[in-house]
DNA sequence: GCCAGATAGTTAAACATTAAACTAATTTCA
DNA sequence: TGAAATTAGTTTAATGTTTAACTATCTGGC
């Protein structure tokens, strides 16, 4: 390919080649660097259990919302992933033994999800360590920074001003 | 199936159903769901722009890595994702003729990986509104919270005792 | 010079995720 | 009452991610 008058080699001109940094581009980079620390130090412990971080936090809601007898429909609001999303999760849960579904003789569309003994058994089993393992991730910030960096958090999402946002998955 | 003598419906016996609050694990939970406000407002927004935020983070690198001749290996490494992922990923990038692969004639083993003049061009085209959208995801926190936020969050980073933790992927 | 081991990249299989299209059941209302 | 609209769930196609297994190439010691 001739490209001499156009070379790929050179900046675009009169245009940067480099993103400014700013303080708001800063926060952005270090919480997706934060969620990658997390994810890579939960995901070998999960594992340990034969989950997944997705499939433990499926377990923990269900098991939040049992006596409530929640449906896949108030699955996927909880955990604010799309419904399609529920189905395949629940299917592999289900195979696991982990996770039972039972009609809604009712209505007859709908489809009510409960844990098994087996998966009330798995979660009292990770319950047992797992402040250890949360610690472990949280031990370079004292208790006092902890509660701060929750709070800034909790505040960013608060105050998110999504321009182009969509508050949750529609499927 | 019969589990009369074991019912399904009863907490098991001496263990508790919840598992308990802790300021380690709110500031978890925090970053899990402040990544999830983060995700939910860059997606729609780099989807304008015909990419995913994985895709918009790999055309980063490599342009932040021009002039040093990136392998894929290296790409791996800065981006923080596993080896095989990076083939999944410049494939579609190239095939959408944002990234070009050469050969490199010293080793024929490697790829030296690199933008092409419209992978540039879009990126610069970006560059253009990024700070606004940045802005707006972080218009919840002052200039000074941001500054605290990212300092908390790098702190929590370097202080990660992983005990199951893989530094990086392995493959 | 040649073969064992290391290195770069790819392919395959599994899981998580979304949007879009589909099926089945219920509700609305004319 | 019966057709239209709504709702619950599934399936399909696409993307991103990992580990494991594979191919091709290079390097080092004999």
């Amino acid at each position: 390919m001739n490209r001499a008058a156009c070379s790929d080699a050179e900046p675009v001109a009169g245009l940067k080649d480099e993103f400014p940094h700013s303080a708001a581009r800063a926060a952005v980079v270090a919480i997706v660097r934060g969620y990658g620390a997390v994810q890579r130090q939960m995901e070998p412990y999960f594992a340990q259990f034969g989950l997944t971080p997705p499939q433990f936090q499926v377990l923990t809601i269900i098991n939040r919302l049992r006596g409530r007898q929640p449906t896949q429909r108030q699955l996927a609001l909880e955990l604010y992933v799309s419904f399609p999303n529920v189905t395949v999760m629940l299917g592999r849960l289900e195979q696991a033994g982990l996770v039972r579904r039972r009609n809604n003789p009712k209505d007859r569309r709908e489809k009510f999800v409960e844990l098994t003994h087996r998966g009330r058994a798995l979660l009292q089993r990770i319950w047992q360590v797992h402040q250890v393992q949360l610690d472990s991730v949280m031990a370079g910030l004292s208790d006092a920074e902890q509660f701060k960096l929750t709070r800034l958090l909790d505040k960013m999402i608060a105050g998110a001003t999504g321009l182009a946002t969509r508050d949750r998955p529609v499927s």
